[in-house]
RNA sequence: GGUCCGAUGGCCGAGUGGCUAGGCUCAGCUCUGCAAAAGCUGCUACAGCGGUUCGAAUCCGCUUCGGACCUCCA
Protein backbone atom coordinates (compact mmCIF):
# COMPACT_ATOMS: atom_id res chain seq x y z
CA UNK A 1 0.00 0.00 0.00
CA UNK A 2 2.86 2.49 0.21
CA UNK A 3 3.69 3.23 -3.18
CA UNK A 4 0.17 4.95 -3.10
CA UNK A 5 -0.58 8.24 -1.87
CA UNK A 6 -2.99 8.88 0.68
CA UNK A 7 -6.77 8.89 0.72
CA UNK A 8 -8.70 11.66 1.44
CA UNK A 9 -12.77 11.24 2.05
CA UNK A 10 -15.12 14.30 2.61
CA UNK A 11 -16.91 13.03 5.92
CA UNK A 12 -20.31 14.58 5.66
CA UNK A 13 -20.34 14.58 9.60
CA UNK A 14 -17.29 16.44 10.03
CA UNK A 15 -18.03 18.42 6.84
CA UNK A 16 -14.14 18.08 6.32
CA UNK A 17 -11.89 16.25 4.32
CA UNK A 18 -10.27 14.06 6.46
CA UNK A 19 -6.95 11.43 5.84
CA UNK A 20 -8.44 7.83 5.82
CA UNK A 21 -7.40 5.35 8.30
CA UNK A 22 -8.98 2.28 8.75
CA UNK A 23 -9.89 1.26 12.28
CA UNK A 24 -8.01 -2.02 11.96
CA UNK A 25 -5.78 -2.11 8.45
CA UNK A 26 -5.82 -4.11 6.28
CA UNK A 27 -9.80 -4.49 7.03
CA UNK A 28 -12.03 -2.17 5.89
CA UNK A 29 -15.95 -2.49 6.69
CA UNK A 30 -18.73 -0.45 4.85
CA UNK A 31 -21.82 -0.10 4.53
CA UNK A 32 -24.26 0.98 2.37
CA UNK A 33 -28.11 1.83 2.35
CA UNK A 34 -29.56 -0.58 -0.14
CA UNK A 35 -32.76 -0.35 -2.02
CA UNK A 36 -36.27 -0.87 -0.72
CA UNK A 37 -37.24 -3.43 -2.97
CA UNK A 38 -41.48 -2.56 -3.88
CA UNK A 39 -40.31 -1.52 -7.12
CA UNK A 40 -38.05 -1.16 -10.28
CA UNK A 41 -34.94 0.79 -9.28
CA UNK A 42 -34.37 3.98 -11.53
CA UNK A 43 -31.38 5.51 -12.54
CA UNK A 44 -31.10 8.12 -9.85
CA UNK A 45 -30.86 5.09 -7.63
CA UNK A 46 -28.04 3.53 -9.77
CA UNK A 47 -25.70 6.64 -9.52
CA UNK A 48 -25.87 6.33 -5.95
CA UNK A 49 -24.53 2.12 -6.15
CA UNK A 50 -22.24 3.04 -8.58
CA UNK A 51 -20.49 5.89 -6.26
CA UNK A 52 -20.06 3.02 -3.66
CA UNK A 53 -18.81 0.56 -6.43
CA UNK A 54 -16.40 3.03 -6.96
CA UNK A 55 -15.68 3.61 -3.64
CA UNK A 56 -15.22 -0.23 -2.97
CA UNK A 57 -13.29 -0.88 -6.02
CA UNK A 58 -11.00 1.29 -5.15
CA UNK A 59 -10.41 0.68 -1.61
CA UNK A 60 -9.73 -3.08 -2.67
CA UNK A 61 -7.43 -1.84 -5.55
CA UNK A 62 -5.30 -0.18 -2.69
CA UNK A 63 -5.13 -4.03 -1.17
CA UNK A 64 -7.63 -3.23 1.53
CA UNK A 65 -10.02 -6.19 2.25
CA UNK A 66 -13.00 -4.75 2.84
CA UNK A 67 -16.35 -6.21 3.86
CA UNK A 68 -18.86 -4.46 2.18
CA UNK A 69 -22.23 -4.63 3.48
CA UNK A 70 -25.82 -3.42 1.75
CA UNK A 71 -28.94 -4.37 2.63
CA UNK A 72 -32.19 -4.91 1.49
CA UNK A 73 -35.20 -3.01 3.25
CA UNK A 74 -37.68 -5.49 2.45
CA UNK A 75 -40.26 -4.29 5.60
CA UNK A 76 -40.71 -1.43 7.71
CA UNK A 77 -40.61 1.01 5.06
CA UNK A 78 -43.63 3.31 5.59
CA UNK A 79 -45.50 5.53 2.98
CA UNK A 80 -45.82 8.47 5.17
CA UNK A 81 -44.89 9.00 8.65
CA UNK A 82 -48.25 9.41 10.57
CA UNK A 83 -49.30 6.18 12.12
CA UNK A 84 -51.68 4.89 9.71
CA UNK A 85 -49.06 4.92 7.23
CA UNK A 86 -49.15 1.92 5.33
CA UNK A 87 -45.77 -0.58 4.54
CA UNK A 88 -44.40 0.10 1.28
CA UNK A 89 -44.26 -3.77 0.43
CA UNK A 90 -47.39 -4.38 1.75
CA UNK A 91 -49.05 -2.36 -0.20
CA UNK A 92 -47.52 -3.11 -3.19
CA UNK A 93 -48.51 -6.84 -2.21
CA UNK A 94 -51.70 -5.30 -1.90
CA UNK A 95 -51.83 -3.50 -5.65
CA UNK A 96 -50.13 -6.51 -7.41
CA UNK A 97 -51.94 -9.04 -5.18
CA UNK A 98 -49.04 -10.91 -4.32
CA UNK A 99 -47.63 -11.94 -1.57
CA UNK A 100 -45.03 -9.99 0.11
CA UNK A 101 -42.36 -11.79 -0.35
CA UNK A 102 -43.40 -12.64 -3.28
CA UNK A 103 -42.68 -8.83 -3.89
CA UNK A 104 -39.45 -8.99 -2.06
CA UNK A 105 -38.36 -11.41 -4.34
CA UNK A 106 -39.45 -9.92 -7.45
CA UNK A 107 -37.92 -6.58 -6.87
CA UNK A 108 -34.64 -7.98 -5.19
CA UNK A 109 -34.24 -9.89 -8.36
CA UNK A 110 -34.97 -6.88 -10.99
CA UNK A 111 -32.58 -4.95 -8.54
CA UNK A 112 -29.70 -7.56 -8.71
CA UNK A 113 -30.37 -7.81 -12.65
CA UNK A 114 -29.85 -4.12 -12.81
CA UNK A 115 -26.33 -4.26 -11.02
CA UNK A 116 -24.86 -6.85 -13.04
CA UNK A 117 -26.13 -4.87 -16.12
CA UNK A 118 -23.89 -2.05 -14.76
CA UNK A 119 -20.88 -3.92 -13.55
CA UNK A 120 -21.38 -3.41 -9.87
CA UNK A 121 -19.47 -5.78 -7.69
CA UNK A 122 -21.77 -7.91 -5.41
CA UNK A 123 -21.03 -7.18 -2.03
CA UNK A 124 -19.38 -9.10 0.63
CA UNK A 125 -23.00 -9.68 2.51
CA UNK A 126 -26.51 -8.45 1.58
CA UNK A 127 -28.69 -8.66 4.62
CA UNK A 128 -32.44 -8.06 4.42
CA UNK A 129 -34.50 -6.25 6.80
CA UNK A 130 -36.93 -9.62 7.74
CA UNK A 131 -34.02 -11.91 8.67
CA UNK A 132 -32.81 -9.63 11.70
CA UNK A 133 -36.74 -9.02 13.54
CA UNK A 134 -35.00 -11.02 16.79
CA UNK A 135 -31.86 -8.40 16.68
CA UNK A 136 -34.31 -5.22 16.18
CA UNK A 137 -35.84 -6.06 18.99
CA UNK A 138 -33.22 -6.77 21.12
CA UNK A 139 -31.99 -3.47 19.84
CA UNK A 140 -35.28 -1.85 20.85
CA UNK A 141 -35.01 -3.38 24.67
CA UNK A 142 -31.37 -1.85 24.49
CA UNK A 143 -32.59 1.70 24.20
CA UNK A 144 -35.32 1.22 25.92
CA UNK A 145 -33.21 0.18 28.97
CA UNK A 146 -31.47 3.37 28.69
CA UNK A 147 -34.25 5.46 28.72
CA UNK A 148 -34.27 6.78 25.22
CA UNK A 149 -37.89 4.87 23.87
CA UNK A 150 -40.97 4.55 25.22
CA UNK A 151 -44.04 2.14 24.58
CA UNK A 152 -47.48 3.79 23.74
CA UNK A 153 -50.13 1.54 22.66
CA UNK A 154 -48.11 -1.39 21.61
CA UNK A 155 -45.56 0.74 19.56
CA UNK A 156 -42.31 1.82 20.42
CA UNK A 157 -40.84 5.59 19.87
CA UNK A 158 -37.56 6.86 19.85
CA UNK A 159 -37.37 9.92 22.96
CA UNK A 160 -35.67 12.67 20.74
CA UNK A 161 -35.78 15.34 23.36
CA UNK A 162 -34.71 13.06 25.82
CA UNK A 163 -31.35 11.76 23.62
CA UNK A 164 -30.75 15.39 22.57
CA UNK A 165 -30.16 16.16 26.71
CA UNK A 166 -27.78 13.75 26.56
CA UNK A 167 -25.75 13.76 23.08
CA UNK A 168 -26.36 15.67 19.58
CA UNK A 169 -29.75 14.80 17.78
CA UNK A 170 -29.36 16.97 14.31
CA UNK A 171 -25.23 16.22 14.26
CA UNK A 172 -25.08 14.63 10.98
CA UNK A 173 -27.42 16.87 9.13
CA UNK A 174 -27.04 20.33 11.00
CA UNK A 175 -30.14 20.58 12.38
CA UNK A 176 -31.48 22.13 15.40
CA UNK A 177 -33.63 20.30 17.45
CA UNK A 178 -35.94 23.65 18.21
CA UNK A 179 -35.87 24.23 14.66
CA UNK A 180 -37.00 21.09 13.42
CA UNK A 181 -40.22 21.65 16.43
CA UNK A 182 -41.07 25.07 14.99
CA UNK A 183 -40.93 23.44 10.79
CA UNK A 184 -42.28 20.01 11.49
CA UNK A 185 -46.15 19.80 9.58
CA UNK A 186 -48.60 18.72 11.98
CA UNK A 187 -49.59 15.67 10.50
CA UNK A 188 -52.62 13.32 11.29
CA UNK A 189 -52.63 10.74 13.82
CA UNK A 190 -49.64 10.94 15.89
CA UNK A 191 -51.29 11.06 19.24
CA UNK A 192 -49.33 8.07 19.98
CA UNK A 193 -46.26 9.77 20.22
CA UNK A 194 -44.98 12.24 23.03
CA UNK A 195 -43.56 13.96 20.47
CA UNK A 196 -43.58 14.73 16.54
CA UNK A 197 -39.61 14.31 16.46
CA UNK A 198 -39.77 10.97 17.95
CA UNK A 199 -39.99 8.39 15.15
CA UNK A 200 -40.73 4.68 15.56
CA UNK A 201 -38.65 1.62 16.76
CA UNK A 202 -41.46 -0.45 16.38
CA UNK A 203 -44.84 -0.06 14.95
CA UNK A 204 -48.21 -2.22 16.27
CA UNK A 205 -49.33 -3.47 13.15
CA UNK A 206 -53.45 -3.91 12.83
CA UNK A 207 -55.52 -6.87 11.86
CA UNK A 208 -55.42 -6.54 8.14
CA UNK A 209 -51.33 -6.18 7.95
CA UNK A 210 -49.93 -8.72 6.09
CA UNK A 211 -46.11 -8.69 7.51
CA UNK A 212 -45.98 -8.99 11.29
CA UNK A 213 -44.35 -10.62 13.69
CA UNK A 214 -44.47 -11.13 18.04
CA UNK A 215 -42.60 -8.74 19.97
CA UNK A 216 -42.66 -7.61 23.67
CA UNK A 217 -45.11 -5.35 23.10
CA UNK A 218 -46.91 -6.24 20.48
CA UNK A 219 -47.65 -8.41 16.90
CA UNK A 220 -45.96 -5.52 14.33
CA UNK A 221 -42.96 -4.76 12.60
CA UNK A 222 -39.80 -2.56 12.77
CA UNK A 223 -39.46 0.52 12.22
CA UNK A 224 -37.40 1.72 9.09
CA UNK A 225 -34.01 3.22 10.57
CA UNK A 226 -33.66 0.05 12.82
CA UNK A 227 -32.95 -2.30 10.45
CA UNK A 228 -29.39 -0.45 9.44
CA UNK A 229 -28.47 0.04 13.20
CA UNK A 230 -29.27 -3.61 13.44
CA UNK A 231 -27.13 -4.78 10.56
CA UNK A 232 -24.41 -2.17 10.30
CA UNK A 233 -23.64 -3.44 13.95
CA UNK A 234 -24.07 -6.89 13.69
CA UNK A 235 -22.11 -7.24 10.72
CA UNK A 236 -19.53 -4.17 11.01
CA UNK A 237 -19.06 -3.43 14.62
CA UNK A 238 -20.17 -0.90 16.79
CA UNK A 239 -17.49 1.05 15.44
CA UNK A 240 -16.15 1.28 11.87
CA UNK A 241 -15.22 3.07 8.53
CA UNK A 242 -17.46 3.68 6.34
CA UNK A 243 -20.97 4.75 5.79
CA UNK A 244 -22.52 5.48 2.69
CA UNK A 245 -25.99 6.66 1.11
CA UNK A 246 -27.98 8.98 -1.07
CA UNK A 247 -27.74 12.45 0.65
CA UNK A 248 -31.50 12.50 0.44
CA UNK A 249 -30.94 9.89 3.21
CA UNK A 250 -28.81 11.92 5.59
CA UNK A 251 -31.99 12.60 7.25
CA UNK A 252 -33.94 11.75 8.42
CA UNK A 253 -32.83 8.15 8.09
CA UNK A 254 -28.89 8.29 9.06
CA UNK A 255 -29.97 11.07 11.84
CA UNK A 256 -32.11 8.12 13.53
CA UNK A 257 -29.78 5.38 12.82
CA UNK A 258 -26.64 7.35 14.71
CA UNK A 259 -29.46 8.10 17.45
CA UNK A 260 -30.38 4.64 18.22
CA UNK A 261 -26.40 3.18 17.61
CA UNK A 262 -25.65 5.74 21.15
CA UNK A 263 -29.16 5.30 22.08
CA UNK A 264 -28.51 1.49 22.48
CA UNK A 265 -24.90 1.47 23.66
CA UNK A 266 -24.24 4.84 25.42
CA UNK A 267 -21.42 5.35 22.96
CA UNK A 268 -20.79 8.02 20.34
CA UNK A 269 -20.97 8.13 16.84
CA UNK A 270 -20.41 4.68 15.81
CA UNK A 271 -19.32 5.33 12.19
CA UNK A 272 -15.93 7.08 10.97
CA UNK A 273 -16.77 8.63 7.91
CA UNK A 274 -20.11 9.39 6.58
CA UNK A 275 -20.00 9.66 2.25
CA UNK A 276 -23.26 10.92 0.64
CA UNK A 277 -23.58 10.73 -2.70
CA UNK A 278 -25.69 13.58 -4.62
CA UNK A 279 -28.53 13.15 -6.70
CA UNK A 280 -29.05 12.88 -10.49
CA UNK A 281 -31.46 15.20 -11.91
CA UNK A 282 -33.41 15.82 -15.08
CA UNK A 283 -33.75 19.63 -16.26
CA UNK A 284 -32.27 20.34 -12.95
CA UNK A 285 -34.77 18.44 -10.56
CA UNK A 286 -34.19 15.16 -9.09
CA UNK A 287 -35.14 12.36 -10.36
CA UNK A 288 -37.97 10.71 -8.83
CA UNK A 289 -40.60 8.26 -9.41
CA UNK A 290 -43.22 11.27 -7.49
CA UNK A 291 -41.71 13.18 -10.10
CA UNK A 292 -42.63 11.15 -13.00
CA UNK A 293 -39.07 11.67 -14.41
CA UNK A 294 -37.41 8.85 -13.66
CA UNK A 295 -36.58 6.06 -16.06
CA UNK A 296 -35.64 2.04 -15.71
CA UNK A 297 -32.09 0.80 -16.95
CA UNK A 298 -34.47 -1.40 -19.43
CA UNK A 299 -35.64 2.06 -20.91
CA UNK A 300 -32.71 3.27 -21.27
CA UNK A 301 -31.03 0.45 -23.10
CA UNK A 302 -34.19 0.62 -25.37
CA UNK A 303 -34.60 3.85 -25.52
CA UNK A 304 -38.02 3.67 -24.90
CA UNK A 305 -39.33 6.82 -23.11
CA UNK A 306 -40.41 10.33 -23.60
CA UNK A 307 -37.04 11.88 -22.37
CA UNK A 308 -34.84 9.53 -24.40
CA UNK A 309 -33.83 10.04 -27.98
CA UNK A 310 -32.08 6.99 -28.16
CA UNK A 311 -30.77 3.91 -26.28
CA UNK A 312 -27.74 3.88 -24.09
CA UNK A 313 -25.43 1.32 -23.46
CA UNK A 314 -24.99 0.75 -19.37
CA UNK A 315 -21.41 1.25 -19.74
CA UNK A 316 -22.14 4.38 -21.86
CA UNK A 317 -24.16 5.90 -18.99
CA UNK A 318 -21.44 4.15 -15.96
CA UNK A 319 -19.11 6.21 -18.06
CA UNK A 320 -21.13 9.43 -18.05
CA UNK A 321 -21.71 8.81 -14.14
CA UNK A 322 -18.07 9.04 -13.72
CA UNK A 323 -17.45 12.03 -15.53
CA UNK A 324 -18.52 13.80 -12.73
CA UNK A 325 -17.87 13.86 -9.31
CA UNK A 326 -20.27 11.45 -6.55
CA UNK A 327 -20.58 14.64 -3.99
CA UNK A 328 -22.10 17.37 -6.69
CA UNK A 329 -25.38 17.09 -8.88
CA UNK A 330 -25.27 15.29 -11.73
CA UNK A 331 -27.76 16.50 -14.84
CA UNK A 332 -29.22 13.66 -17.41
CA UNK A 333 -29.76 14.66 -21.13
CA UNK A 334 -29.48 12.65 -24.20
CA UNK A 335 -25.99 15.77 -25.52
CA UNK A 336 -23.94 14.64 -22.53
CA UNK A 337 -24.95 10.86 -22.74
CA UNK A 338 -23.87 11.05 -26.60
CA UNK A 339 -20.74 12.84 -26.00
CA UNK A 340 -20.23 10.16 -22.91
CA UNK A 341 -20.41 7.50 -25.54
CA UNK A 342 -18.11 8.60 -27.96
CA UNK A 343 -15.50 9.68 -25.39
CA UNK A 344 -15.94 6.51 -24.04
CA UNK A 345 -15.47 4.76 -28.10
CA UNK A 346 -12.04 6.27 -27.91
CA UNK A 347 -10.90 5.02 -24.19
CA UNK A 348 -12.30 1.37 -25.59
CA UNK A 349 -9.80 2.06 -28.69
CA UNK A 350 -6.88 2.83 -26.93
CA UNK A 351 -7.15 -0.15 -24.71
CA UNK A 352 -8.06 -2.70 -27.17
CA UNK A 353 -4.90 -1.36 -29.72
CA UNK A 354 -2.45 -2.39 -26.46
CA UNK A 355 -1.96 -5.74 -26.82
CA UNK A 356 -0.66 -4.61 -30.71
CA UNK A 357 1.18 -1.93 -29.65
CA UNK A 358 5.11 -1.93 -31.54
CA UNK A 359 7.80 -1.97 -28.88
CA UNK A 360 10.90 -0.56 -30.28
CA UNK A 361 14.65 -2.21 -29.54
CA UNK A 362 16.24 1.00 -29.82
CA UNK A 363 15.46 5.13 -28.81
CA UNK A 364 12.75 4.80 -26.84
CA UNK A 365 11.15 8.51 -26.48
CA UNK A 366 12.77 9.59 -23.28
CA UNK A 367 9.66 12.20 -22.01
CA UNK A 368 7.49 9.14 -21.38
CA UNK A 369 6.60 8.70 -18.01
CA UNK A 370 4.33 5.45 -16.91
CA UNK A 371 5.00 5.92 -13.83
CA UNK A 372 4.08 9.67 -13.57
CA UNK A 373 0.64 8.74 -15.05
CA UNK A 374 0.03 6.20 -12.53
CA UNK A 375 0.59 8.73 -9.37
CA UNK A 376 -1.54 11.39 -11.32
CA UNK A 377 -3.89 8.16 -10.95
CA UNK A 378 -3.80 7.50 -7.95
CA UNK A 379 -3.57 11.21 -6.59
CA UNK A 380 -6.84 11.54 -8.06
CA UNK A 381 -8.43 9.02 -6.73
CA UNK A 382 -7.13 9.75 -3.37
CA UNK A 383 -8.74 13.35 -3.76
CA UNK A 384 -12.31 11.90 -2.28
CA UNK A 385 -12.61 9.58 -5.54
CA UNK A 386 -12.23 12.51 -7.82
CA UNK A 387 -12.92 10.37 -11.41
CA UNK A 388 -13.42 12.85 -13.44
CA UNK A 389 -9.76 13.81 -12.95
CA UNK A 390 -8.59 10.54 -12.92
CA UNK A 391 -10.85 10.26 -16.13
CA UNK A 392 -8.72 12.82 -17.52
CA UNK A 393 -5.45 11.66 -16.90
CA UNK A 394 -6.85 8.35 -18.31
CA UNK A 395 -7.03 10.42 -21.69
CA UNK A 396 -3.71 11.35 -21.19
CA UNK A 397 -2.48 8.14 -21.35
CA UNK A 398 -4.93 7.49 -24.43
CA UNK A 399 -2.87 10.17 -26.28
CA UNK A 400 0.15 8.30 -25.38
CA UNK A 401 -1.22 4.63 -26.79
CA UNK A 402 -2.44 6.51 -30.20
CA UNK A 403 0.85 8.24 -30.93
CA UNK A 404 2.67 5.12 -30.10
CA UNK A 405 0.27 3.50 -32.15
CA UNK A 406 1.43 5.48 -35.49
CA UNK A 407 4.87 5.57 -34.73
CA UNK A 408 5.28 8.88 -33.49
CA UNK A 409 6.32 7.59 -29.66
CA UNK A 410 8.40 4.89 -28.77
CA UNK A 411 8.19 2.74 -25.94
CA UNK A 412 10.27 -0.51 -24.88
CA UNK A 413 8.37 -3.89 -24.03
CA UNK A 414 8.82 -2.74 -20.33
CA UNK A 415 7.01 0.46 -20.53
CA UNK A 416 4.19 -1.18 -22.99
CA UNK A 417 3.84 -3.55 -19.86
CA UNK A 418 3.70 -0.83 -17.67
CA UNK A 419 0.81 1.13 -19.54
CA UNK A 420 -0.85 -1.97 -19.87
CA UNK A 421 -1.29 -2.69 -16.60
CA UNK A 422 -1.67 0.74 -15.54
CA UNK A 423 -4.86 1.09 -17.85
CA UNK A 424 -6.35 -2.06 -17.12
CA UNK A 425 -6.13 -1.09 -13.22
CA UNK A 426 -7.32 1.87 -13.80
CA UNK A 427 -10.26 1.09 -16.41
CA UNK A 428 -11.65 -2.06 -15.15
CA UNK A 429 -10.53 -2.61 -11.60
CA UNK A 430 -11.54 0.67 -10.63
CA UNK A 431 -13.86 2.77 -12.55
CA UNK A 432 -15.30 -0.43 -13.53
CA UNK A 433 -15.31 -0.02 -17.40
CA UNK A 434 -15.50 -3.30 -19.38
CA UNK A 435 -15.99 -3.16 -23.14
CA UNK A 436 -19.39 -4.33 -24.46
CA UNK A 437 -19.19 -7.31 -26.17
CA UNK A 438 -21.15 -8.10 -29.31
CA UNK A 439 -24.36 -9.75 -28.81
CA UNK A 440 -23.55 -12.31 -31.45
CA UNK A 441 -22.51 -16.01 -30.01
CA UNK A 442 -18.87 -17.09 -29.40
CA UNK A 443 -18.62 -19.37 -32.89
CA UNK A 444 -21.15 -17.15 -34.84
CA UNK A 445 -18.34 -14.05 -34.01
CA UNK A 446 -15.34 -16.06 -34.77
CA UNK A 447 -17.05 -17.31 -37.81
CA UNK A 448 -17.89 -13.23 -38.85
CA UNK A 449 -14.95 -12.28 -37.60
CA UNK A 450 -12.73 -14.33 -40.28
CA UNK A 451 -14.90 -13.12 -43.02
CA UNK A 452 -14.27 -9.88 -41.67
CA UNK A 453 -10.69 -10.40 -42.05
CA UNK A 454 -11.61 -12.10 -45.49
CA UNK A 455 -13.03 -8.77 -46.71
CA UNK A 456 -9.95 -6.29 -45.44
CA UNK A 457 -7.76 -8.61 -46.70
CA UNK A 458 -9.26 -8.48 -50.99
CA UNK A 459 -9.69 -4.53 -50.10
CA UNK A 460 -5.92 -4.07 -49.24
CA UNK A 461 -5.28 -5.97 -52.24
CA UNK A 462 -7.18 -4.02 -54.43
CA UNK A 463 -6.12 -0.77 -53.10
CA UNK A 464 -2.39 -2.26 -53.75
CA UNK A 465 -3.54 -2.28 -57.57
CA UNK A 466 -4.88 1.19 -57.18
CA UNK A 467 -8.51 -0.40 -57.87
CA UNK A 468 -10.14 2.00 -55.64
CA UNK A 469 -13.73 1.06 -57.00
CA UNK A 470 -13.71 -2.09 -55.62
CA UNK A 471 -11.71 -0.86 -52.76
CA UNK A 472 -14.94 1.57 -51.68
CA UNK A 473 -17.49 -0.79 -52.14
CA UNK A 474 -15.83 -3.25 -49.79
CA UNK A 475 -15.45 -0.01 -47.47
CA UNK A 476 -19.31 1.19 -48.62
CA UNK A 477 -21.19 -2.11 -47.93
CA UNK A 478 -18.99 -2.69 -44.16
CA UNK A 479 -20.07 0.58 -43.44
CA UNK A 480 -23.49 -0.35 -44.23
CA UNK A 481 -23.18 -2.92 -41.36
CA UNK A 482 -21.97 -1.24 -38.83
CA UNK A 483 -18.43 -2.18 -39.27
CA UNK A 484 -16.00 0.55 -40.17
CA UNK A 485 -12.75 0.24 -41.46
CA UNK A 486 -9.71 1.90 -40.38
CA UNK A 487 -6.30 2.31 -42.48
CA UNK A 488 -3.21 3.41 -41.64
CA UNK A 489 0.60 2.50 -43.12
CA UNK A 490 0.49 -0.78 -41.71
CA UNK A 491 -2.43 -1.94 -43.21
CA UNK A 492 -6.41 -1.72 -42.67
CA UNK A 493 -8.43 -3.02 -39.60
CA UNK A 494 -12.38 -3.28 -38.89
CA UNK A 495 -14.31 -2.80 -35.97
CA UNK A 496 -18.05 -2.53 -35.05
CA UNK A 497 -19.75 0.77 -34.46
C1' G B 1 -41.19 29.66 6.58
C1' G B 2 -36.41 27.13 8.50
C1' U B 3 -31.59 24.73 7.22
C1' C B 4 -28.07 23.82 3.56
C1' C B 5 -26.03 23.74 -1.39
C1' G B 6 -25.16 25.43 -6.29
C1' A B 7 -24.50 29.22 -10.62
C1' U B 8 -17.80 27.71 -14.87
C1' G B 9 -16.59 28.52 -22.33
C1' G B 10 -21.47 26.17 -27.89
C1' C B 11 -22.81 21.48 -24.43
C1' C B 12 -21.34 18.23 -20.20
C1' G B 13 -18.11 18.75 -16.25
C1' A B 14 -13.26 19.26 -12.83
C1' G B 15 -10.72 22.93 -10.21
C1' U B 16 -10.97 26.66 -4.46
C1' G B 17 -5.87 32.65 -3.97
C1' G B 18 -0.99 33.28 -8.94
C1' C B 19 0.43 27.59 -12.87
C1' U B 20 -3.13 23.82 -19.75
C1' A B 21 -8.48 20.10 -16.32
C1' G B 22 -10.74 16.54 -19.42
C1' G B 23 -14.68 14.85 -22.78
C1' C B 24 -18.08 16.31 -26.76
C1' U B 25 -19.00 20.04 -30.61
C1' C B 26 -16.98 23.58 -34.21
C1' A B 27 -12.83 25.58 -37.56
C1' G B 28 -7.95 24.98 -39.77
C1' C B 29 -3.71 21.87 -40.64
C1' U B 30 -0.80 16.98 -41.00
C1' C B 31 -1.26 12.00 -42.62
C1' U B 32 -4.13 9.49 -46.51
C1' G B 33 -5.97 7.70 -53.50
C1' C B 34 -10.54 9.69 -51.06
C1' A B 35 -12.95 9.08 -46.40
C1' A B 36 -12.61 7.42 -41.46
C1' A B 37 -9.24 6.98 -37.50
C1' A B 38 -5.12 9.37 -35.28
C1' G B 39 -2.00 13.72 -34.28
C1' C B 40 -1.27 19.14 -34.09
C1' U B 41 -3.39 24.10 -33.69
C1' G B 42 -7.35 27.51 -32.67
C1' C B 43 -12.15 28.99 -30.06
C1' U B 44 -9.59 30.61 -23.29
C1' A B 45 -15.00 30.69 -19.52
C1' C B 46 -15.98 31.28 -14.35
C1' A B 47 -24.26 34.79 -12.69
C1' G B 48 -24.28 40.37 -11.30
C1' C B 49 -22.45 44.28 -8.06
C1' G B 50 -19.13 45.74 -4.26
C1' G B 51 -14.97 44.51 -0.90
C1' U B 52 -10.16 42.09 0.95
C1' U B 53 -5.32 41.21 -1.68
C1' C B 54 0.61 42.75 -5.15
C1' G B 55 -2.86 39.13 -7.41
C1' A B 56 -9.76 36.15 -6.99
C1' A B 57 -13.46 31.69 -10.91
C1' U B 58 -11.31 30.52 -6.04
C1' C B 59 -11.92 34.49 0.29
C1' C B 60 -15.94 38.15 2.40
C1' G B 61 -20.70 40.92 1.76
C1' C B 62 -25.08 41.98 -0.96
C1' U B 63 -28.36 40.91 -5.23
C1' U B 64 -30.56 37.69 -8.89
C1' C B 65 -31.64 32.79 -10.44
C1' G B 66 -31.80 27.46 -9.48
C1' G B 67 -31.85 23.08 -6.44
C1' A B 68 -31.99 19.71 -2.05
C1' C B 69 -33.70 18.64 2.79
C1' C B 70 -37.38 19.78 6.64
C1' U B 71 -42.87 14.00 4.62
C1' C B 72 -41.41 8.38 1.52
C1' C B 73 -37.04 9.01 -1.43
C1' A B 74 -30.40 6.67 -3.71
Amino acid sequence: MAEFPPLYIQNSLTRKKELFTPLNAPYVGMYVCGPTVYSNVHLGNVRTFLTFDVAYRYLSFLGYQVRYVRNITDVGHLTGDSDDGEDKIGKKARLENLEPMEIVQKYTNDFHDVMRVFNMKSPSIEPSATGHIVEQIEMIKAIVDRGYAYESNGSVYFNVRKYNEDHDYGALSGRKIDDLLNNTRSLDGQDEKNDPLDFALWKKADATHLMKWPSPWSEGFPGWHLECSVMSTKYLGTQFDIHGGGMDLKFPHHECEIAQNTGATGEAHSVRYWMHGNMLTVNGRKMAKSEGNGFTPEELITGNHALLERGYSPMTVRFFMLQGHYASTLDFSNEALQAAEKGLDRLMNAMNSLDTLPTAAIEPNAEVDIAGLGTRCSEAMGDDFNTPILISVLFDAVKLVNSIASDRIHIDATQKDALTTLLGGYVHDVLGIESEAPTAAGSQEDEAGALLDLLVELRGNAKSNKDWGTADTIRDALNGLGISIKDSKDGSTWERD
